[in-house]
DNA sequence: ATATCGTGTTAAATAATGTTAAGTCGATAA
DNA sequence: TTATCGACTTAACATTATTTAACACGATAT
C-alpha cells in the first residue's frame, strides 16, 4: 500500500491554485493549496510535507522569503519555484536558496508532472543509496551490509556473491533483472561461463529463499530474472 | 524496429481535425480521426490505442462523456481534452475524470507535439515501474507478474512467451490485438518464423483456457486474435 | 471450383535454464 | 610447509522454453 505524497501548494491566483490542487489530486498526490506565503509556512510548521511548489509572487510572504524560512527548519525537503516570468535572475537567486527546479508560467500540467516527479525520483534516489539496505522478503530480512538473510532468531550468512546478486534482484524487485546488467555489475564480464555460475547463484537463493512461498525468483526466457514479493 | 504510437483522434471540425491527423502522422504518428464522440467510442471499442486526444465540444457524445466511457473499459489510458477556450471549470471536470493534460484552442503543433511526448513518457514510465495487472477471465484469474494463471486451488505456472502474449490480449479484451502489434511488442521483429511461433503459442493459450467456456480467443482473418470475455 | 494464402496443430530440433558435483584457487591454521 | 576450508567456477547432465518443420484445414479471391 502507498503512502500519498504530501505536497505543499503556495499560490495566490485562486483560478490556478485550485485548478491546480485538484489536478494534483486527480493525479494521485495529497495536495493543500494556501493563498498566501504566511499561510504556507504555518501550514509547513504544522504538518509533514513531502515537497513544496511555491509561487514567487505572493501577498504577505514571497515565495523565496518562503523558501528561506522553510530551509532553516528543514534543509533536505525539495522545492520547486512557479515564476511568473522568464526572470533568470530570480531563477538564479531561487537555486541559491536550495530550490530542486523552477517552471515557469505558463506551463502545462503534464510538465509540471514530470517536473514532481522527477525531483522526487532523484530526491528518494538519495536517500536509498546512503541508507543501510535492509529488504524484507516476506518472513525473511535481508541486510546487504551485514550479508545475512535472517528469520525470527535464524540468521545464514550469505556469500558475497550470493549477497550481490539477492541485492540486485531486491532492488529490482518485482521487475525484470536483465542478465547482463547482472552480469556486468557483479561478474564484470558477461560471458558464457559467468553466465553458467550465475545460474548455479540463482539456485543457490532460490534454496535460500524457498521457506517462504510468498518469495520467488521466476525466470523471465532469454531476458533475464524477476523476484516476486 | 520502432512501434507507432497508436493515436485516437475526436475532432468535429474537418478542417482542424485533418489538419492535425495529418500533421501527426507525418510526425510519426499512426493517428485516426473521428469527426464525433461516437464515432470515435467505437473506434476504441475496436482497437488497440496508445493515447486519446479528444475535442471537447463535438456532435452526438462530447468529450467528457466520451472520456467517461473510455476510462469504463480503460483506466489507463492517456487522455488529452482539447478545449475550445479557457474554461476553467471545463478543465476542473475533464480532470476530475482522469485526463492526463489539456491544450486550449488555438495551440501550436509543436506545443501539441511537446505534450503528447510529455504524456507518454510518463505514463510509460509508470506501466514499466509497477505493471502488476491482474486480470480475471471467467473463472480463471491471471497474474502478469507472477506469470500465473489460477483457478482456485490451482495454480498453472505460465511462460515467459505465454504470459506476455495473453497479457497483450488482456489489455486488447473483446478488440483485435493485431498480429503486427503483438509480434513488434513481444518477438521484436515480425518475420515469417516469428508469426507461426506465435500461432503456436495461441494454440497453447486455448489449450490452457479451455476449461472455461465463456473465454474464447477467436482469429481474426488477416488482422489477428480477439480474445472474448 | 480451385489455387493460394492464412491459420491450427503436433512433433522434432534447438537453445536456454536448472541442478548437482567436481575442480580451482587463495586464505588460513596447524 | 602443507592440510584444510570456503568461495567461486567449470563441467556434466537434466529439464524446460522456444523455434522450426511438417502437414492438415479453412477462408478468400479469381
Amino acid at each position: 500500500m502507498e503512502q500519498k505524497t504530501k505536497l505543499l501548494l503556495a499560490e495566490d491566483d485562486e483560478n490556478l491554485g485550485l485548478l491546480l490542487k485538484e489536478y494534483l489530486i486527480a493525479k494521485g498526490y495529497d495536495a493543500e493549496l494556501y493563498p498566501d506565503g504566511e499561510a504556507a509556512y504555518k501550514g509547513f510548521m504544522k504538518e509533514h510535507y513531502d515537497i513544496c511548489l511555491l509561487d514567487v509572487m505572493m501577498p504577505k510572504k514571497d515565495g523565496f522569503t518562503l523558501a528561506k524560512d522553510i530551509r532553516i527548519v528543514n534543509t533536505d525537503i525539495p522545492i520547486l519555484f512557479l515564476t511568473a516570468k522568464n526572470m533568470k535572475e530570480d531563477v538564479l537567486e531561487g537555486f541559491k536558496l536550495g530550490a530542486d527546479d523552477y517552471i515557469t508560467k505558463p506551463f502545462s500540467m503534464e510538465e509540471l508532472i514530470l517536473r514532481i516527479e522527477a525531483i522526487l525520483r532523484r530526491t528518494l534516489h538519495e536517500n536509498q543509496d546512503s541508507a543501510n539496505q535492509v529488504f524484507t522478503l516476506g518472513k525473511f530480512t535481508f541486510d546487504t551490509l551485514k550479508q545475512t538473510l535472517s528469520e525470527g532468531e535464524n540468521v545464514v550468512k550469505l556469500t558475497t556473491k550470493e549477497s550481490d546478486l539477492l541485492k540486485l534482484l531486491c532492488q529490482n524487485a518485482n521487475k525484470i533483472l536483465e542478465r547482463n546488467y547482472a552480469l556486468k555489475s557483479i561478474w564484470i564480464d558477461d560471458n558464457y561461463f559467468n553466465a553458467r555460475s550465475m545460474d548455479v547463484y540463482i539456485t543457490k537463493l532460490r534454496k535460500h529463499l524457498k521457506a517462504e512461498e510468498t518469495v520467488e525468483i521466476i525466470n523471465v526466457h532469454g531476458k533475464g530474472y524477476k523476484l516476486i514479493l
